[in-house]
DNA sequence: TGTTTTTTGTACTATTTCGCATAATATAGG
DNA sequence: CCTATATTATGCGAAATAGTACAAAAAACA
């Protein structure tokens, strides 16, 4: 062996003069190949081989950085959930009209759910965190979380659009806010199982008719 | 060892003069346990030794009458979509009022998904078999054609009731099937996060409010 | 009674899996 | 240069996993 001269990359983060060898790894981008890995996979097809070369980390690295398996997982699933919130938060905000709001909102949950052409990969929440959720009350704890936060924040849109006048004084935000949430469910699970964007589009803007009402207002 | 003396019970079925020894186990009461397991834990987290003790069949007879693992996580699916149509169809097909329509058959979805109170379930298709659907083009071929079906028996109800009348003229019978499925698909989800049956009922109902409009037709 | 046929029961193998123990390596501090 | 500290690298080990070989068992048939 002629010495291996990993070299030590020098992660450039600003050196706040740590004492021992330092990392080899970015803890960020580590959890965000975990999280593609978790996305693809799903928790239990999910090896601990796989994550280590994915993340370049060697085992033990893999638990002094973030725990057993399961750590890393819900660890991977917050960062998931932080990265969703992020993309969507200031289309939820903004002062859109409904409709244009709705449609940009499922733009960017598509964006999210077909990153990746070749897999797509559909959402965190609906394709595994859903299912680890019946036997473990953290995750279950954070599902349910991720789908009061969506509810609450379609409520409040369609709220404020019938406060202006977009939807009739009958609406119902909370009703209308459940079946936003659930075109949401429903193009996550349909677009795991590889159907078009172009479809996907076509019942996202089929909901929005029959939510906000025909485009004539 | 005392002998084992299994006695082999002497399947009921109407005996057909079989040649070699009798089989200790009903195919299709088997199914249904592996089934179950799939269901509950999804097709990597569930073993062959799990599978086998909740048979009752041994490795090598799990084999014989089912293949392999795929091959039974595959026929175990079949069995449930032919179980869910056989507890839906007649609901689509009768001459019932669309919002009482709709009522039944989600009351239906309900009793699939939350079957085994102490741990709900949820639907295989939305749970597993979506995650699988990605990469086995067998399995997404079943997820697509179950969207499909789902669709289109929803589709036909509203088409139904919009030439009855129960419906305007304006209504778009595709965009609501979409949505009607959105909302079995969004209860599927939920359910598996153990949401309470009150709380998916009162989504239902507000969905078939936005879907059916107001009730003073 | 003996043969044929079908299924069961046991055990085996090769591989994968998770988690950890231990030693080597690379930095800072004195 | 030596020590303390933090991380990497190697690889062990016990358990679980998927699939199969083989003999024993239980029935029909001749």
């Amino acid at each position: 062996m002629v010495q291996k001269e990993k070299k030590s990359p020098e992660i450039k983060s600003e050196a706040p003069k740590r004492r021992g060898r330092p990392r080899s790894y970015e803890p960020d981008v580590a959890l965000g190949k975990a999280l593609d890995l978790f996305r693809k996979d799903g928790f239990a097809a999910t090896s601990l081989d796989e994550l280590s070369a994915a993340t370049g980390m060697n085992r033990p690295s893999l638990y002094a950085a973030f725990g057993d398996k399961r750590e890393l997982y819900i660890k991977s699933y917050e960062r998931y959930r932080a990265d969703a919130r992020a993309s969507m938060i200031e289309l939820f905000r903004g002062e859109v009209p409904i409709r244009e709001r709705l449609k940009r909102i499922y733009a960017a949950a598509l964006d999210i759910y077909l990153a990746d052409a070749s897999e797509p990969r559909g959402c965190f929440t609906v394709m595994t965190a859903a299912s680890e959720a019946v036997a473990d009350p953290e995750i279950r704890a954070m599902v349910l979380d991720g789908f009061g936060e969506l509810d609450k924040a379609f409520a409040s849109c369609f709220r404020r659009a019938r406060e202006k006048g977009e939807l009739p004084a009958s609406a119902d935000p909370l009703a209308l806010a459940q079946l936003a949430s659930a075109t949401i469910h429903t193009i996550a699970i349909r677009s795991r199982a590889r159907v078009p964007r172009k479809e996907l589009e076509a019942i996202v803007s089929g909901a929005i008719g029959v939510l906000c009402g025909p485009v004539a207002n």
